[in-house]
DNA sequence: TCAATATCGAGAAATATTTCTCGATATTAA
DNA sequence: TTAATATCGAGAAATATTTCTCGATATTGA
């Protein structure tokens, strides 16, 4: 409609399609480990229970292109997506708050080969200036625009209290800091060019405890059917018709009552 | 199809509505500090510039009616969301593995606002068995089961390296736990009636260095429009068809180069 | 009291995403 | 060589999700 699409290559990627993608990374790297020479959307999809279909469609937003009856060369679809998904330029980042959290983000040096580099690392608490975490030294807060714009950093990790983030936001767009990924439950003010990815465990418990929730009521209400119908396993936490459905006839299994001894506490501490 | 549906209030929840409402329920409880009696779906849909009608779709799941030109009242609101999310049967839960991602879990009592405990610890390390992290002992993982069964855990959150993670979830499916919580970057194999929800930090990472990597491209290949268009804001990572569109037109704010003195170097440690 | 208006609820329409279908093609095995 | 078959790619169909539309209604202020 009103709509202006700039650039073929632009076309407008499903949110779904980028939560799986990694996920066939992932995959894809282990499959190479076992030297596998290519692959299929049938391997793929039966790995993670996913229309072969589907996987097909996701693969070609990638831009690779397959052999009939064959699939696709592995490691060129690793780099295809590796391409795609941008770990190629390996962006380099700040970190804010050198707290639990911030420190378990520092201490995983796996996240370069998704293309991410945590370069320095900043807080505000005296004590902790100058002292080292996983070999990086934190910084005080203030050096961060300068060294940012210097350092031509683009992507932000916050990892303060909520009541600090949007502190630590401001900060780090004057730094020309141009990407977040928050791992604070704040929603940051930004303006409209800057991306802000949001890490919200509370979003992400509160789909777990949903299910949990709504198998607990199947299970009280359905009592007709006895036996455990369906449910998402691993292919969860994905928009997918199927699962979606098989969440709705989703019965917990449950520790069956009749498993305990008679006398059997239910401990508390 | 071939599909039953057992109970009306069993009803299919979309996953990009699950993903929603506990950002409201976030919201409305600042709203609820801030002595807000009732709030619209046009309050909320601007604070997470959502359409009011969209708001309002999600709202309906959980069952709440409001009142036409008034709103829904917040409290009411907010207990109609935590019963539906499930955050009232606060759940009780086992952890394994008390490294650093383990461990900012175990200190992150907030967690219990939304109906999760953490109630007992495990880890194999005998040099970590019997110490505390953060008020928890740290038990052996060889209790695990027994301590489940008798506690009647639902949930186990898994935090140990990918390798030790099918063990965890074979040896916590033994104890009855039927819904996992998994921080590993591993698919667990488990039967169909299991709940897996898995934290995949790399693929929430891949998002992000998509859009970053798209704006790149978008800036080098798209010259002709210098100013930038649209945004995903702190909308992102839900699925949301104007945002989806935005994303495609994101044009990504990069430090101005002329802003840098023309000496300067990039850094690099 | 009554008009103006914001908002709800429900159903229709639009859009996005997934699944189906089918023709083409590369590999395998007879 | 040839038939059987698995898989790709592309477009159509089905399904899910979002957005639009409209009638009903509660509140506000003239
Ligand atoms: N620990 C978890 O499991 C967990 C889970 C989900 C979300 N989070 C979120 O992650 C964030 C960090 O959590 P955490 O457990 O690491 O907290 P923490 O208290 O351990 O760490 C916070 C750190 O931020 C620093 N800080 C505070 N204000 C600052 C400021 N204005 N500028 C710079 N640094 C500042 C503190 O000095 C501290 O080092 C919080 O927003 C929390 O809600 C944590
Ligand atoms: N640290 C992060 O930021 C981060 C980010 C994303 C994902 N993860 C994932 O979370 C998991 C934990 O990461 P971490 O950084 O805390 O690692 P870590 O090495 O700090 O901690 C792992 C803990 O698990 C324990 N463990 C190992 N094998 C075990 C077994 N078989 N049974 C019981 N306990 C066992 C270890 O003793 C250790 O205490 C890993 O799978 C990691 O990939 C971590």
């Amino acid at each position: 409609m009103k709509r202006l699409i700039f650039d073929a290559r632009l076309k407008s990627v499903p949110e779904p399609t980028l939560r799986r993608l990694p996920m066939y990374y992932r995959y894809l790297k282990e499959l190479q480990k076992e030297h596998w020479s290519s692959v299929s959307c049938t391997n793929i999809g039966e790995e993670f229970r996913f229309e072969p279909t589907q996987v097909r469609k996701d693969l070609e937003m990638t831009g690779i292109v397959g052999k009939p009856r064959v699939g696709y060369p592995v490691a060129a679809l690793i780099a295809a997506i590796k391409q795609f998904l941008g770990f190629n330029n390996v962006n380099e980042a700040f970190l804010v708050g050198a707290g639990s959290m911030g420190s378990a983000l520092i201490g995983y040096n796996k996240f370069q080969e998704y293309g991410l580099n945590i370069v320095q690392v900043f807080d505000n608490d005296p004590s902790k200036i100058g002292k080292q975490v996983h070999g990086k030294t934190i910084l005080a807060l203030d050096k961060l625009p300068e060294m940012a714009r210097q350092m031509r950093i683009l992507i932000g990790i916050i990892a303060v209290p909520a009541a600090a983030a949007q502190d630590v936001t401001d900060l780090m767009l004057s730094g020309g800091i141009c990407a977040l990924w928050n791992f604070a439950p704040a929603r940051l003010q930004v303006p409209d060019s800057i991306i802000v990815h949001n890490e919200d465990l509370y979003c992400s418990l509160a789909s777990l405890s949903q299910k949990v929730a709504q198998a607990l009521r199947s299970r009280e209400k359905v009592e007709p059917s006895p036996l455990p119908v369906q449910a998402t396993g691993k292919e969860d936490n994905l928009t997918n018709a199927r699962g979606v459905y098989a969440q709705t006839q989703n019965k917990l299994r449950l520790p069956d009552l009749d498993d305990r001894m008679p006398g059997d506490e239910v401990l508390r501490n």
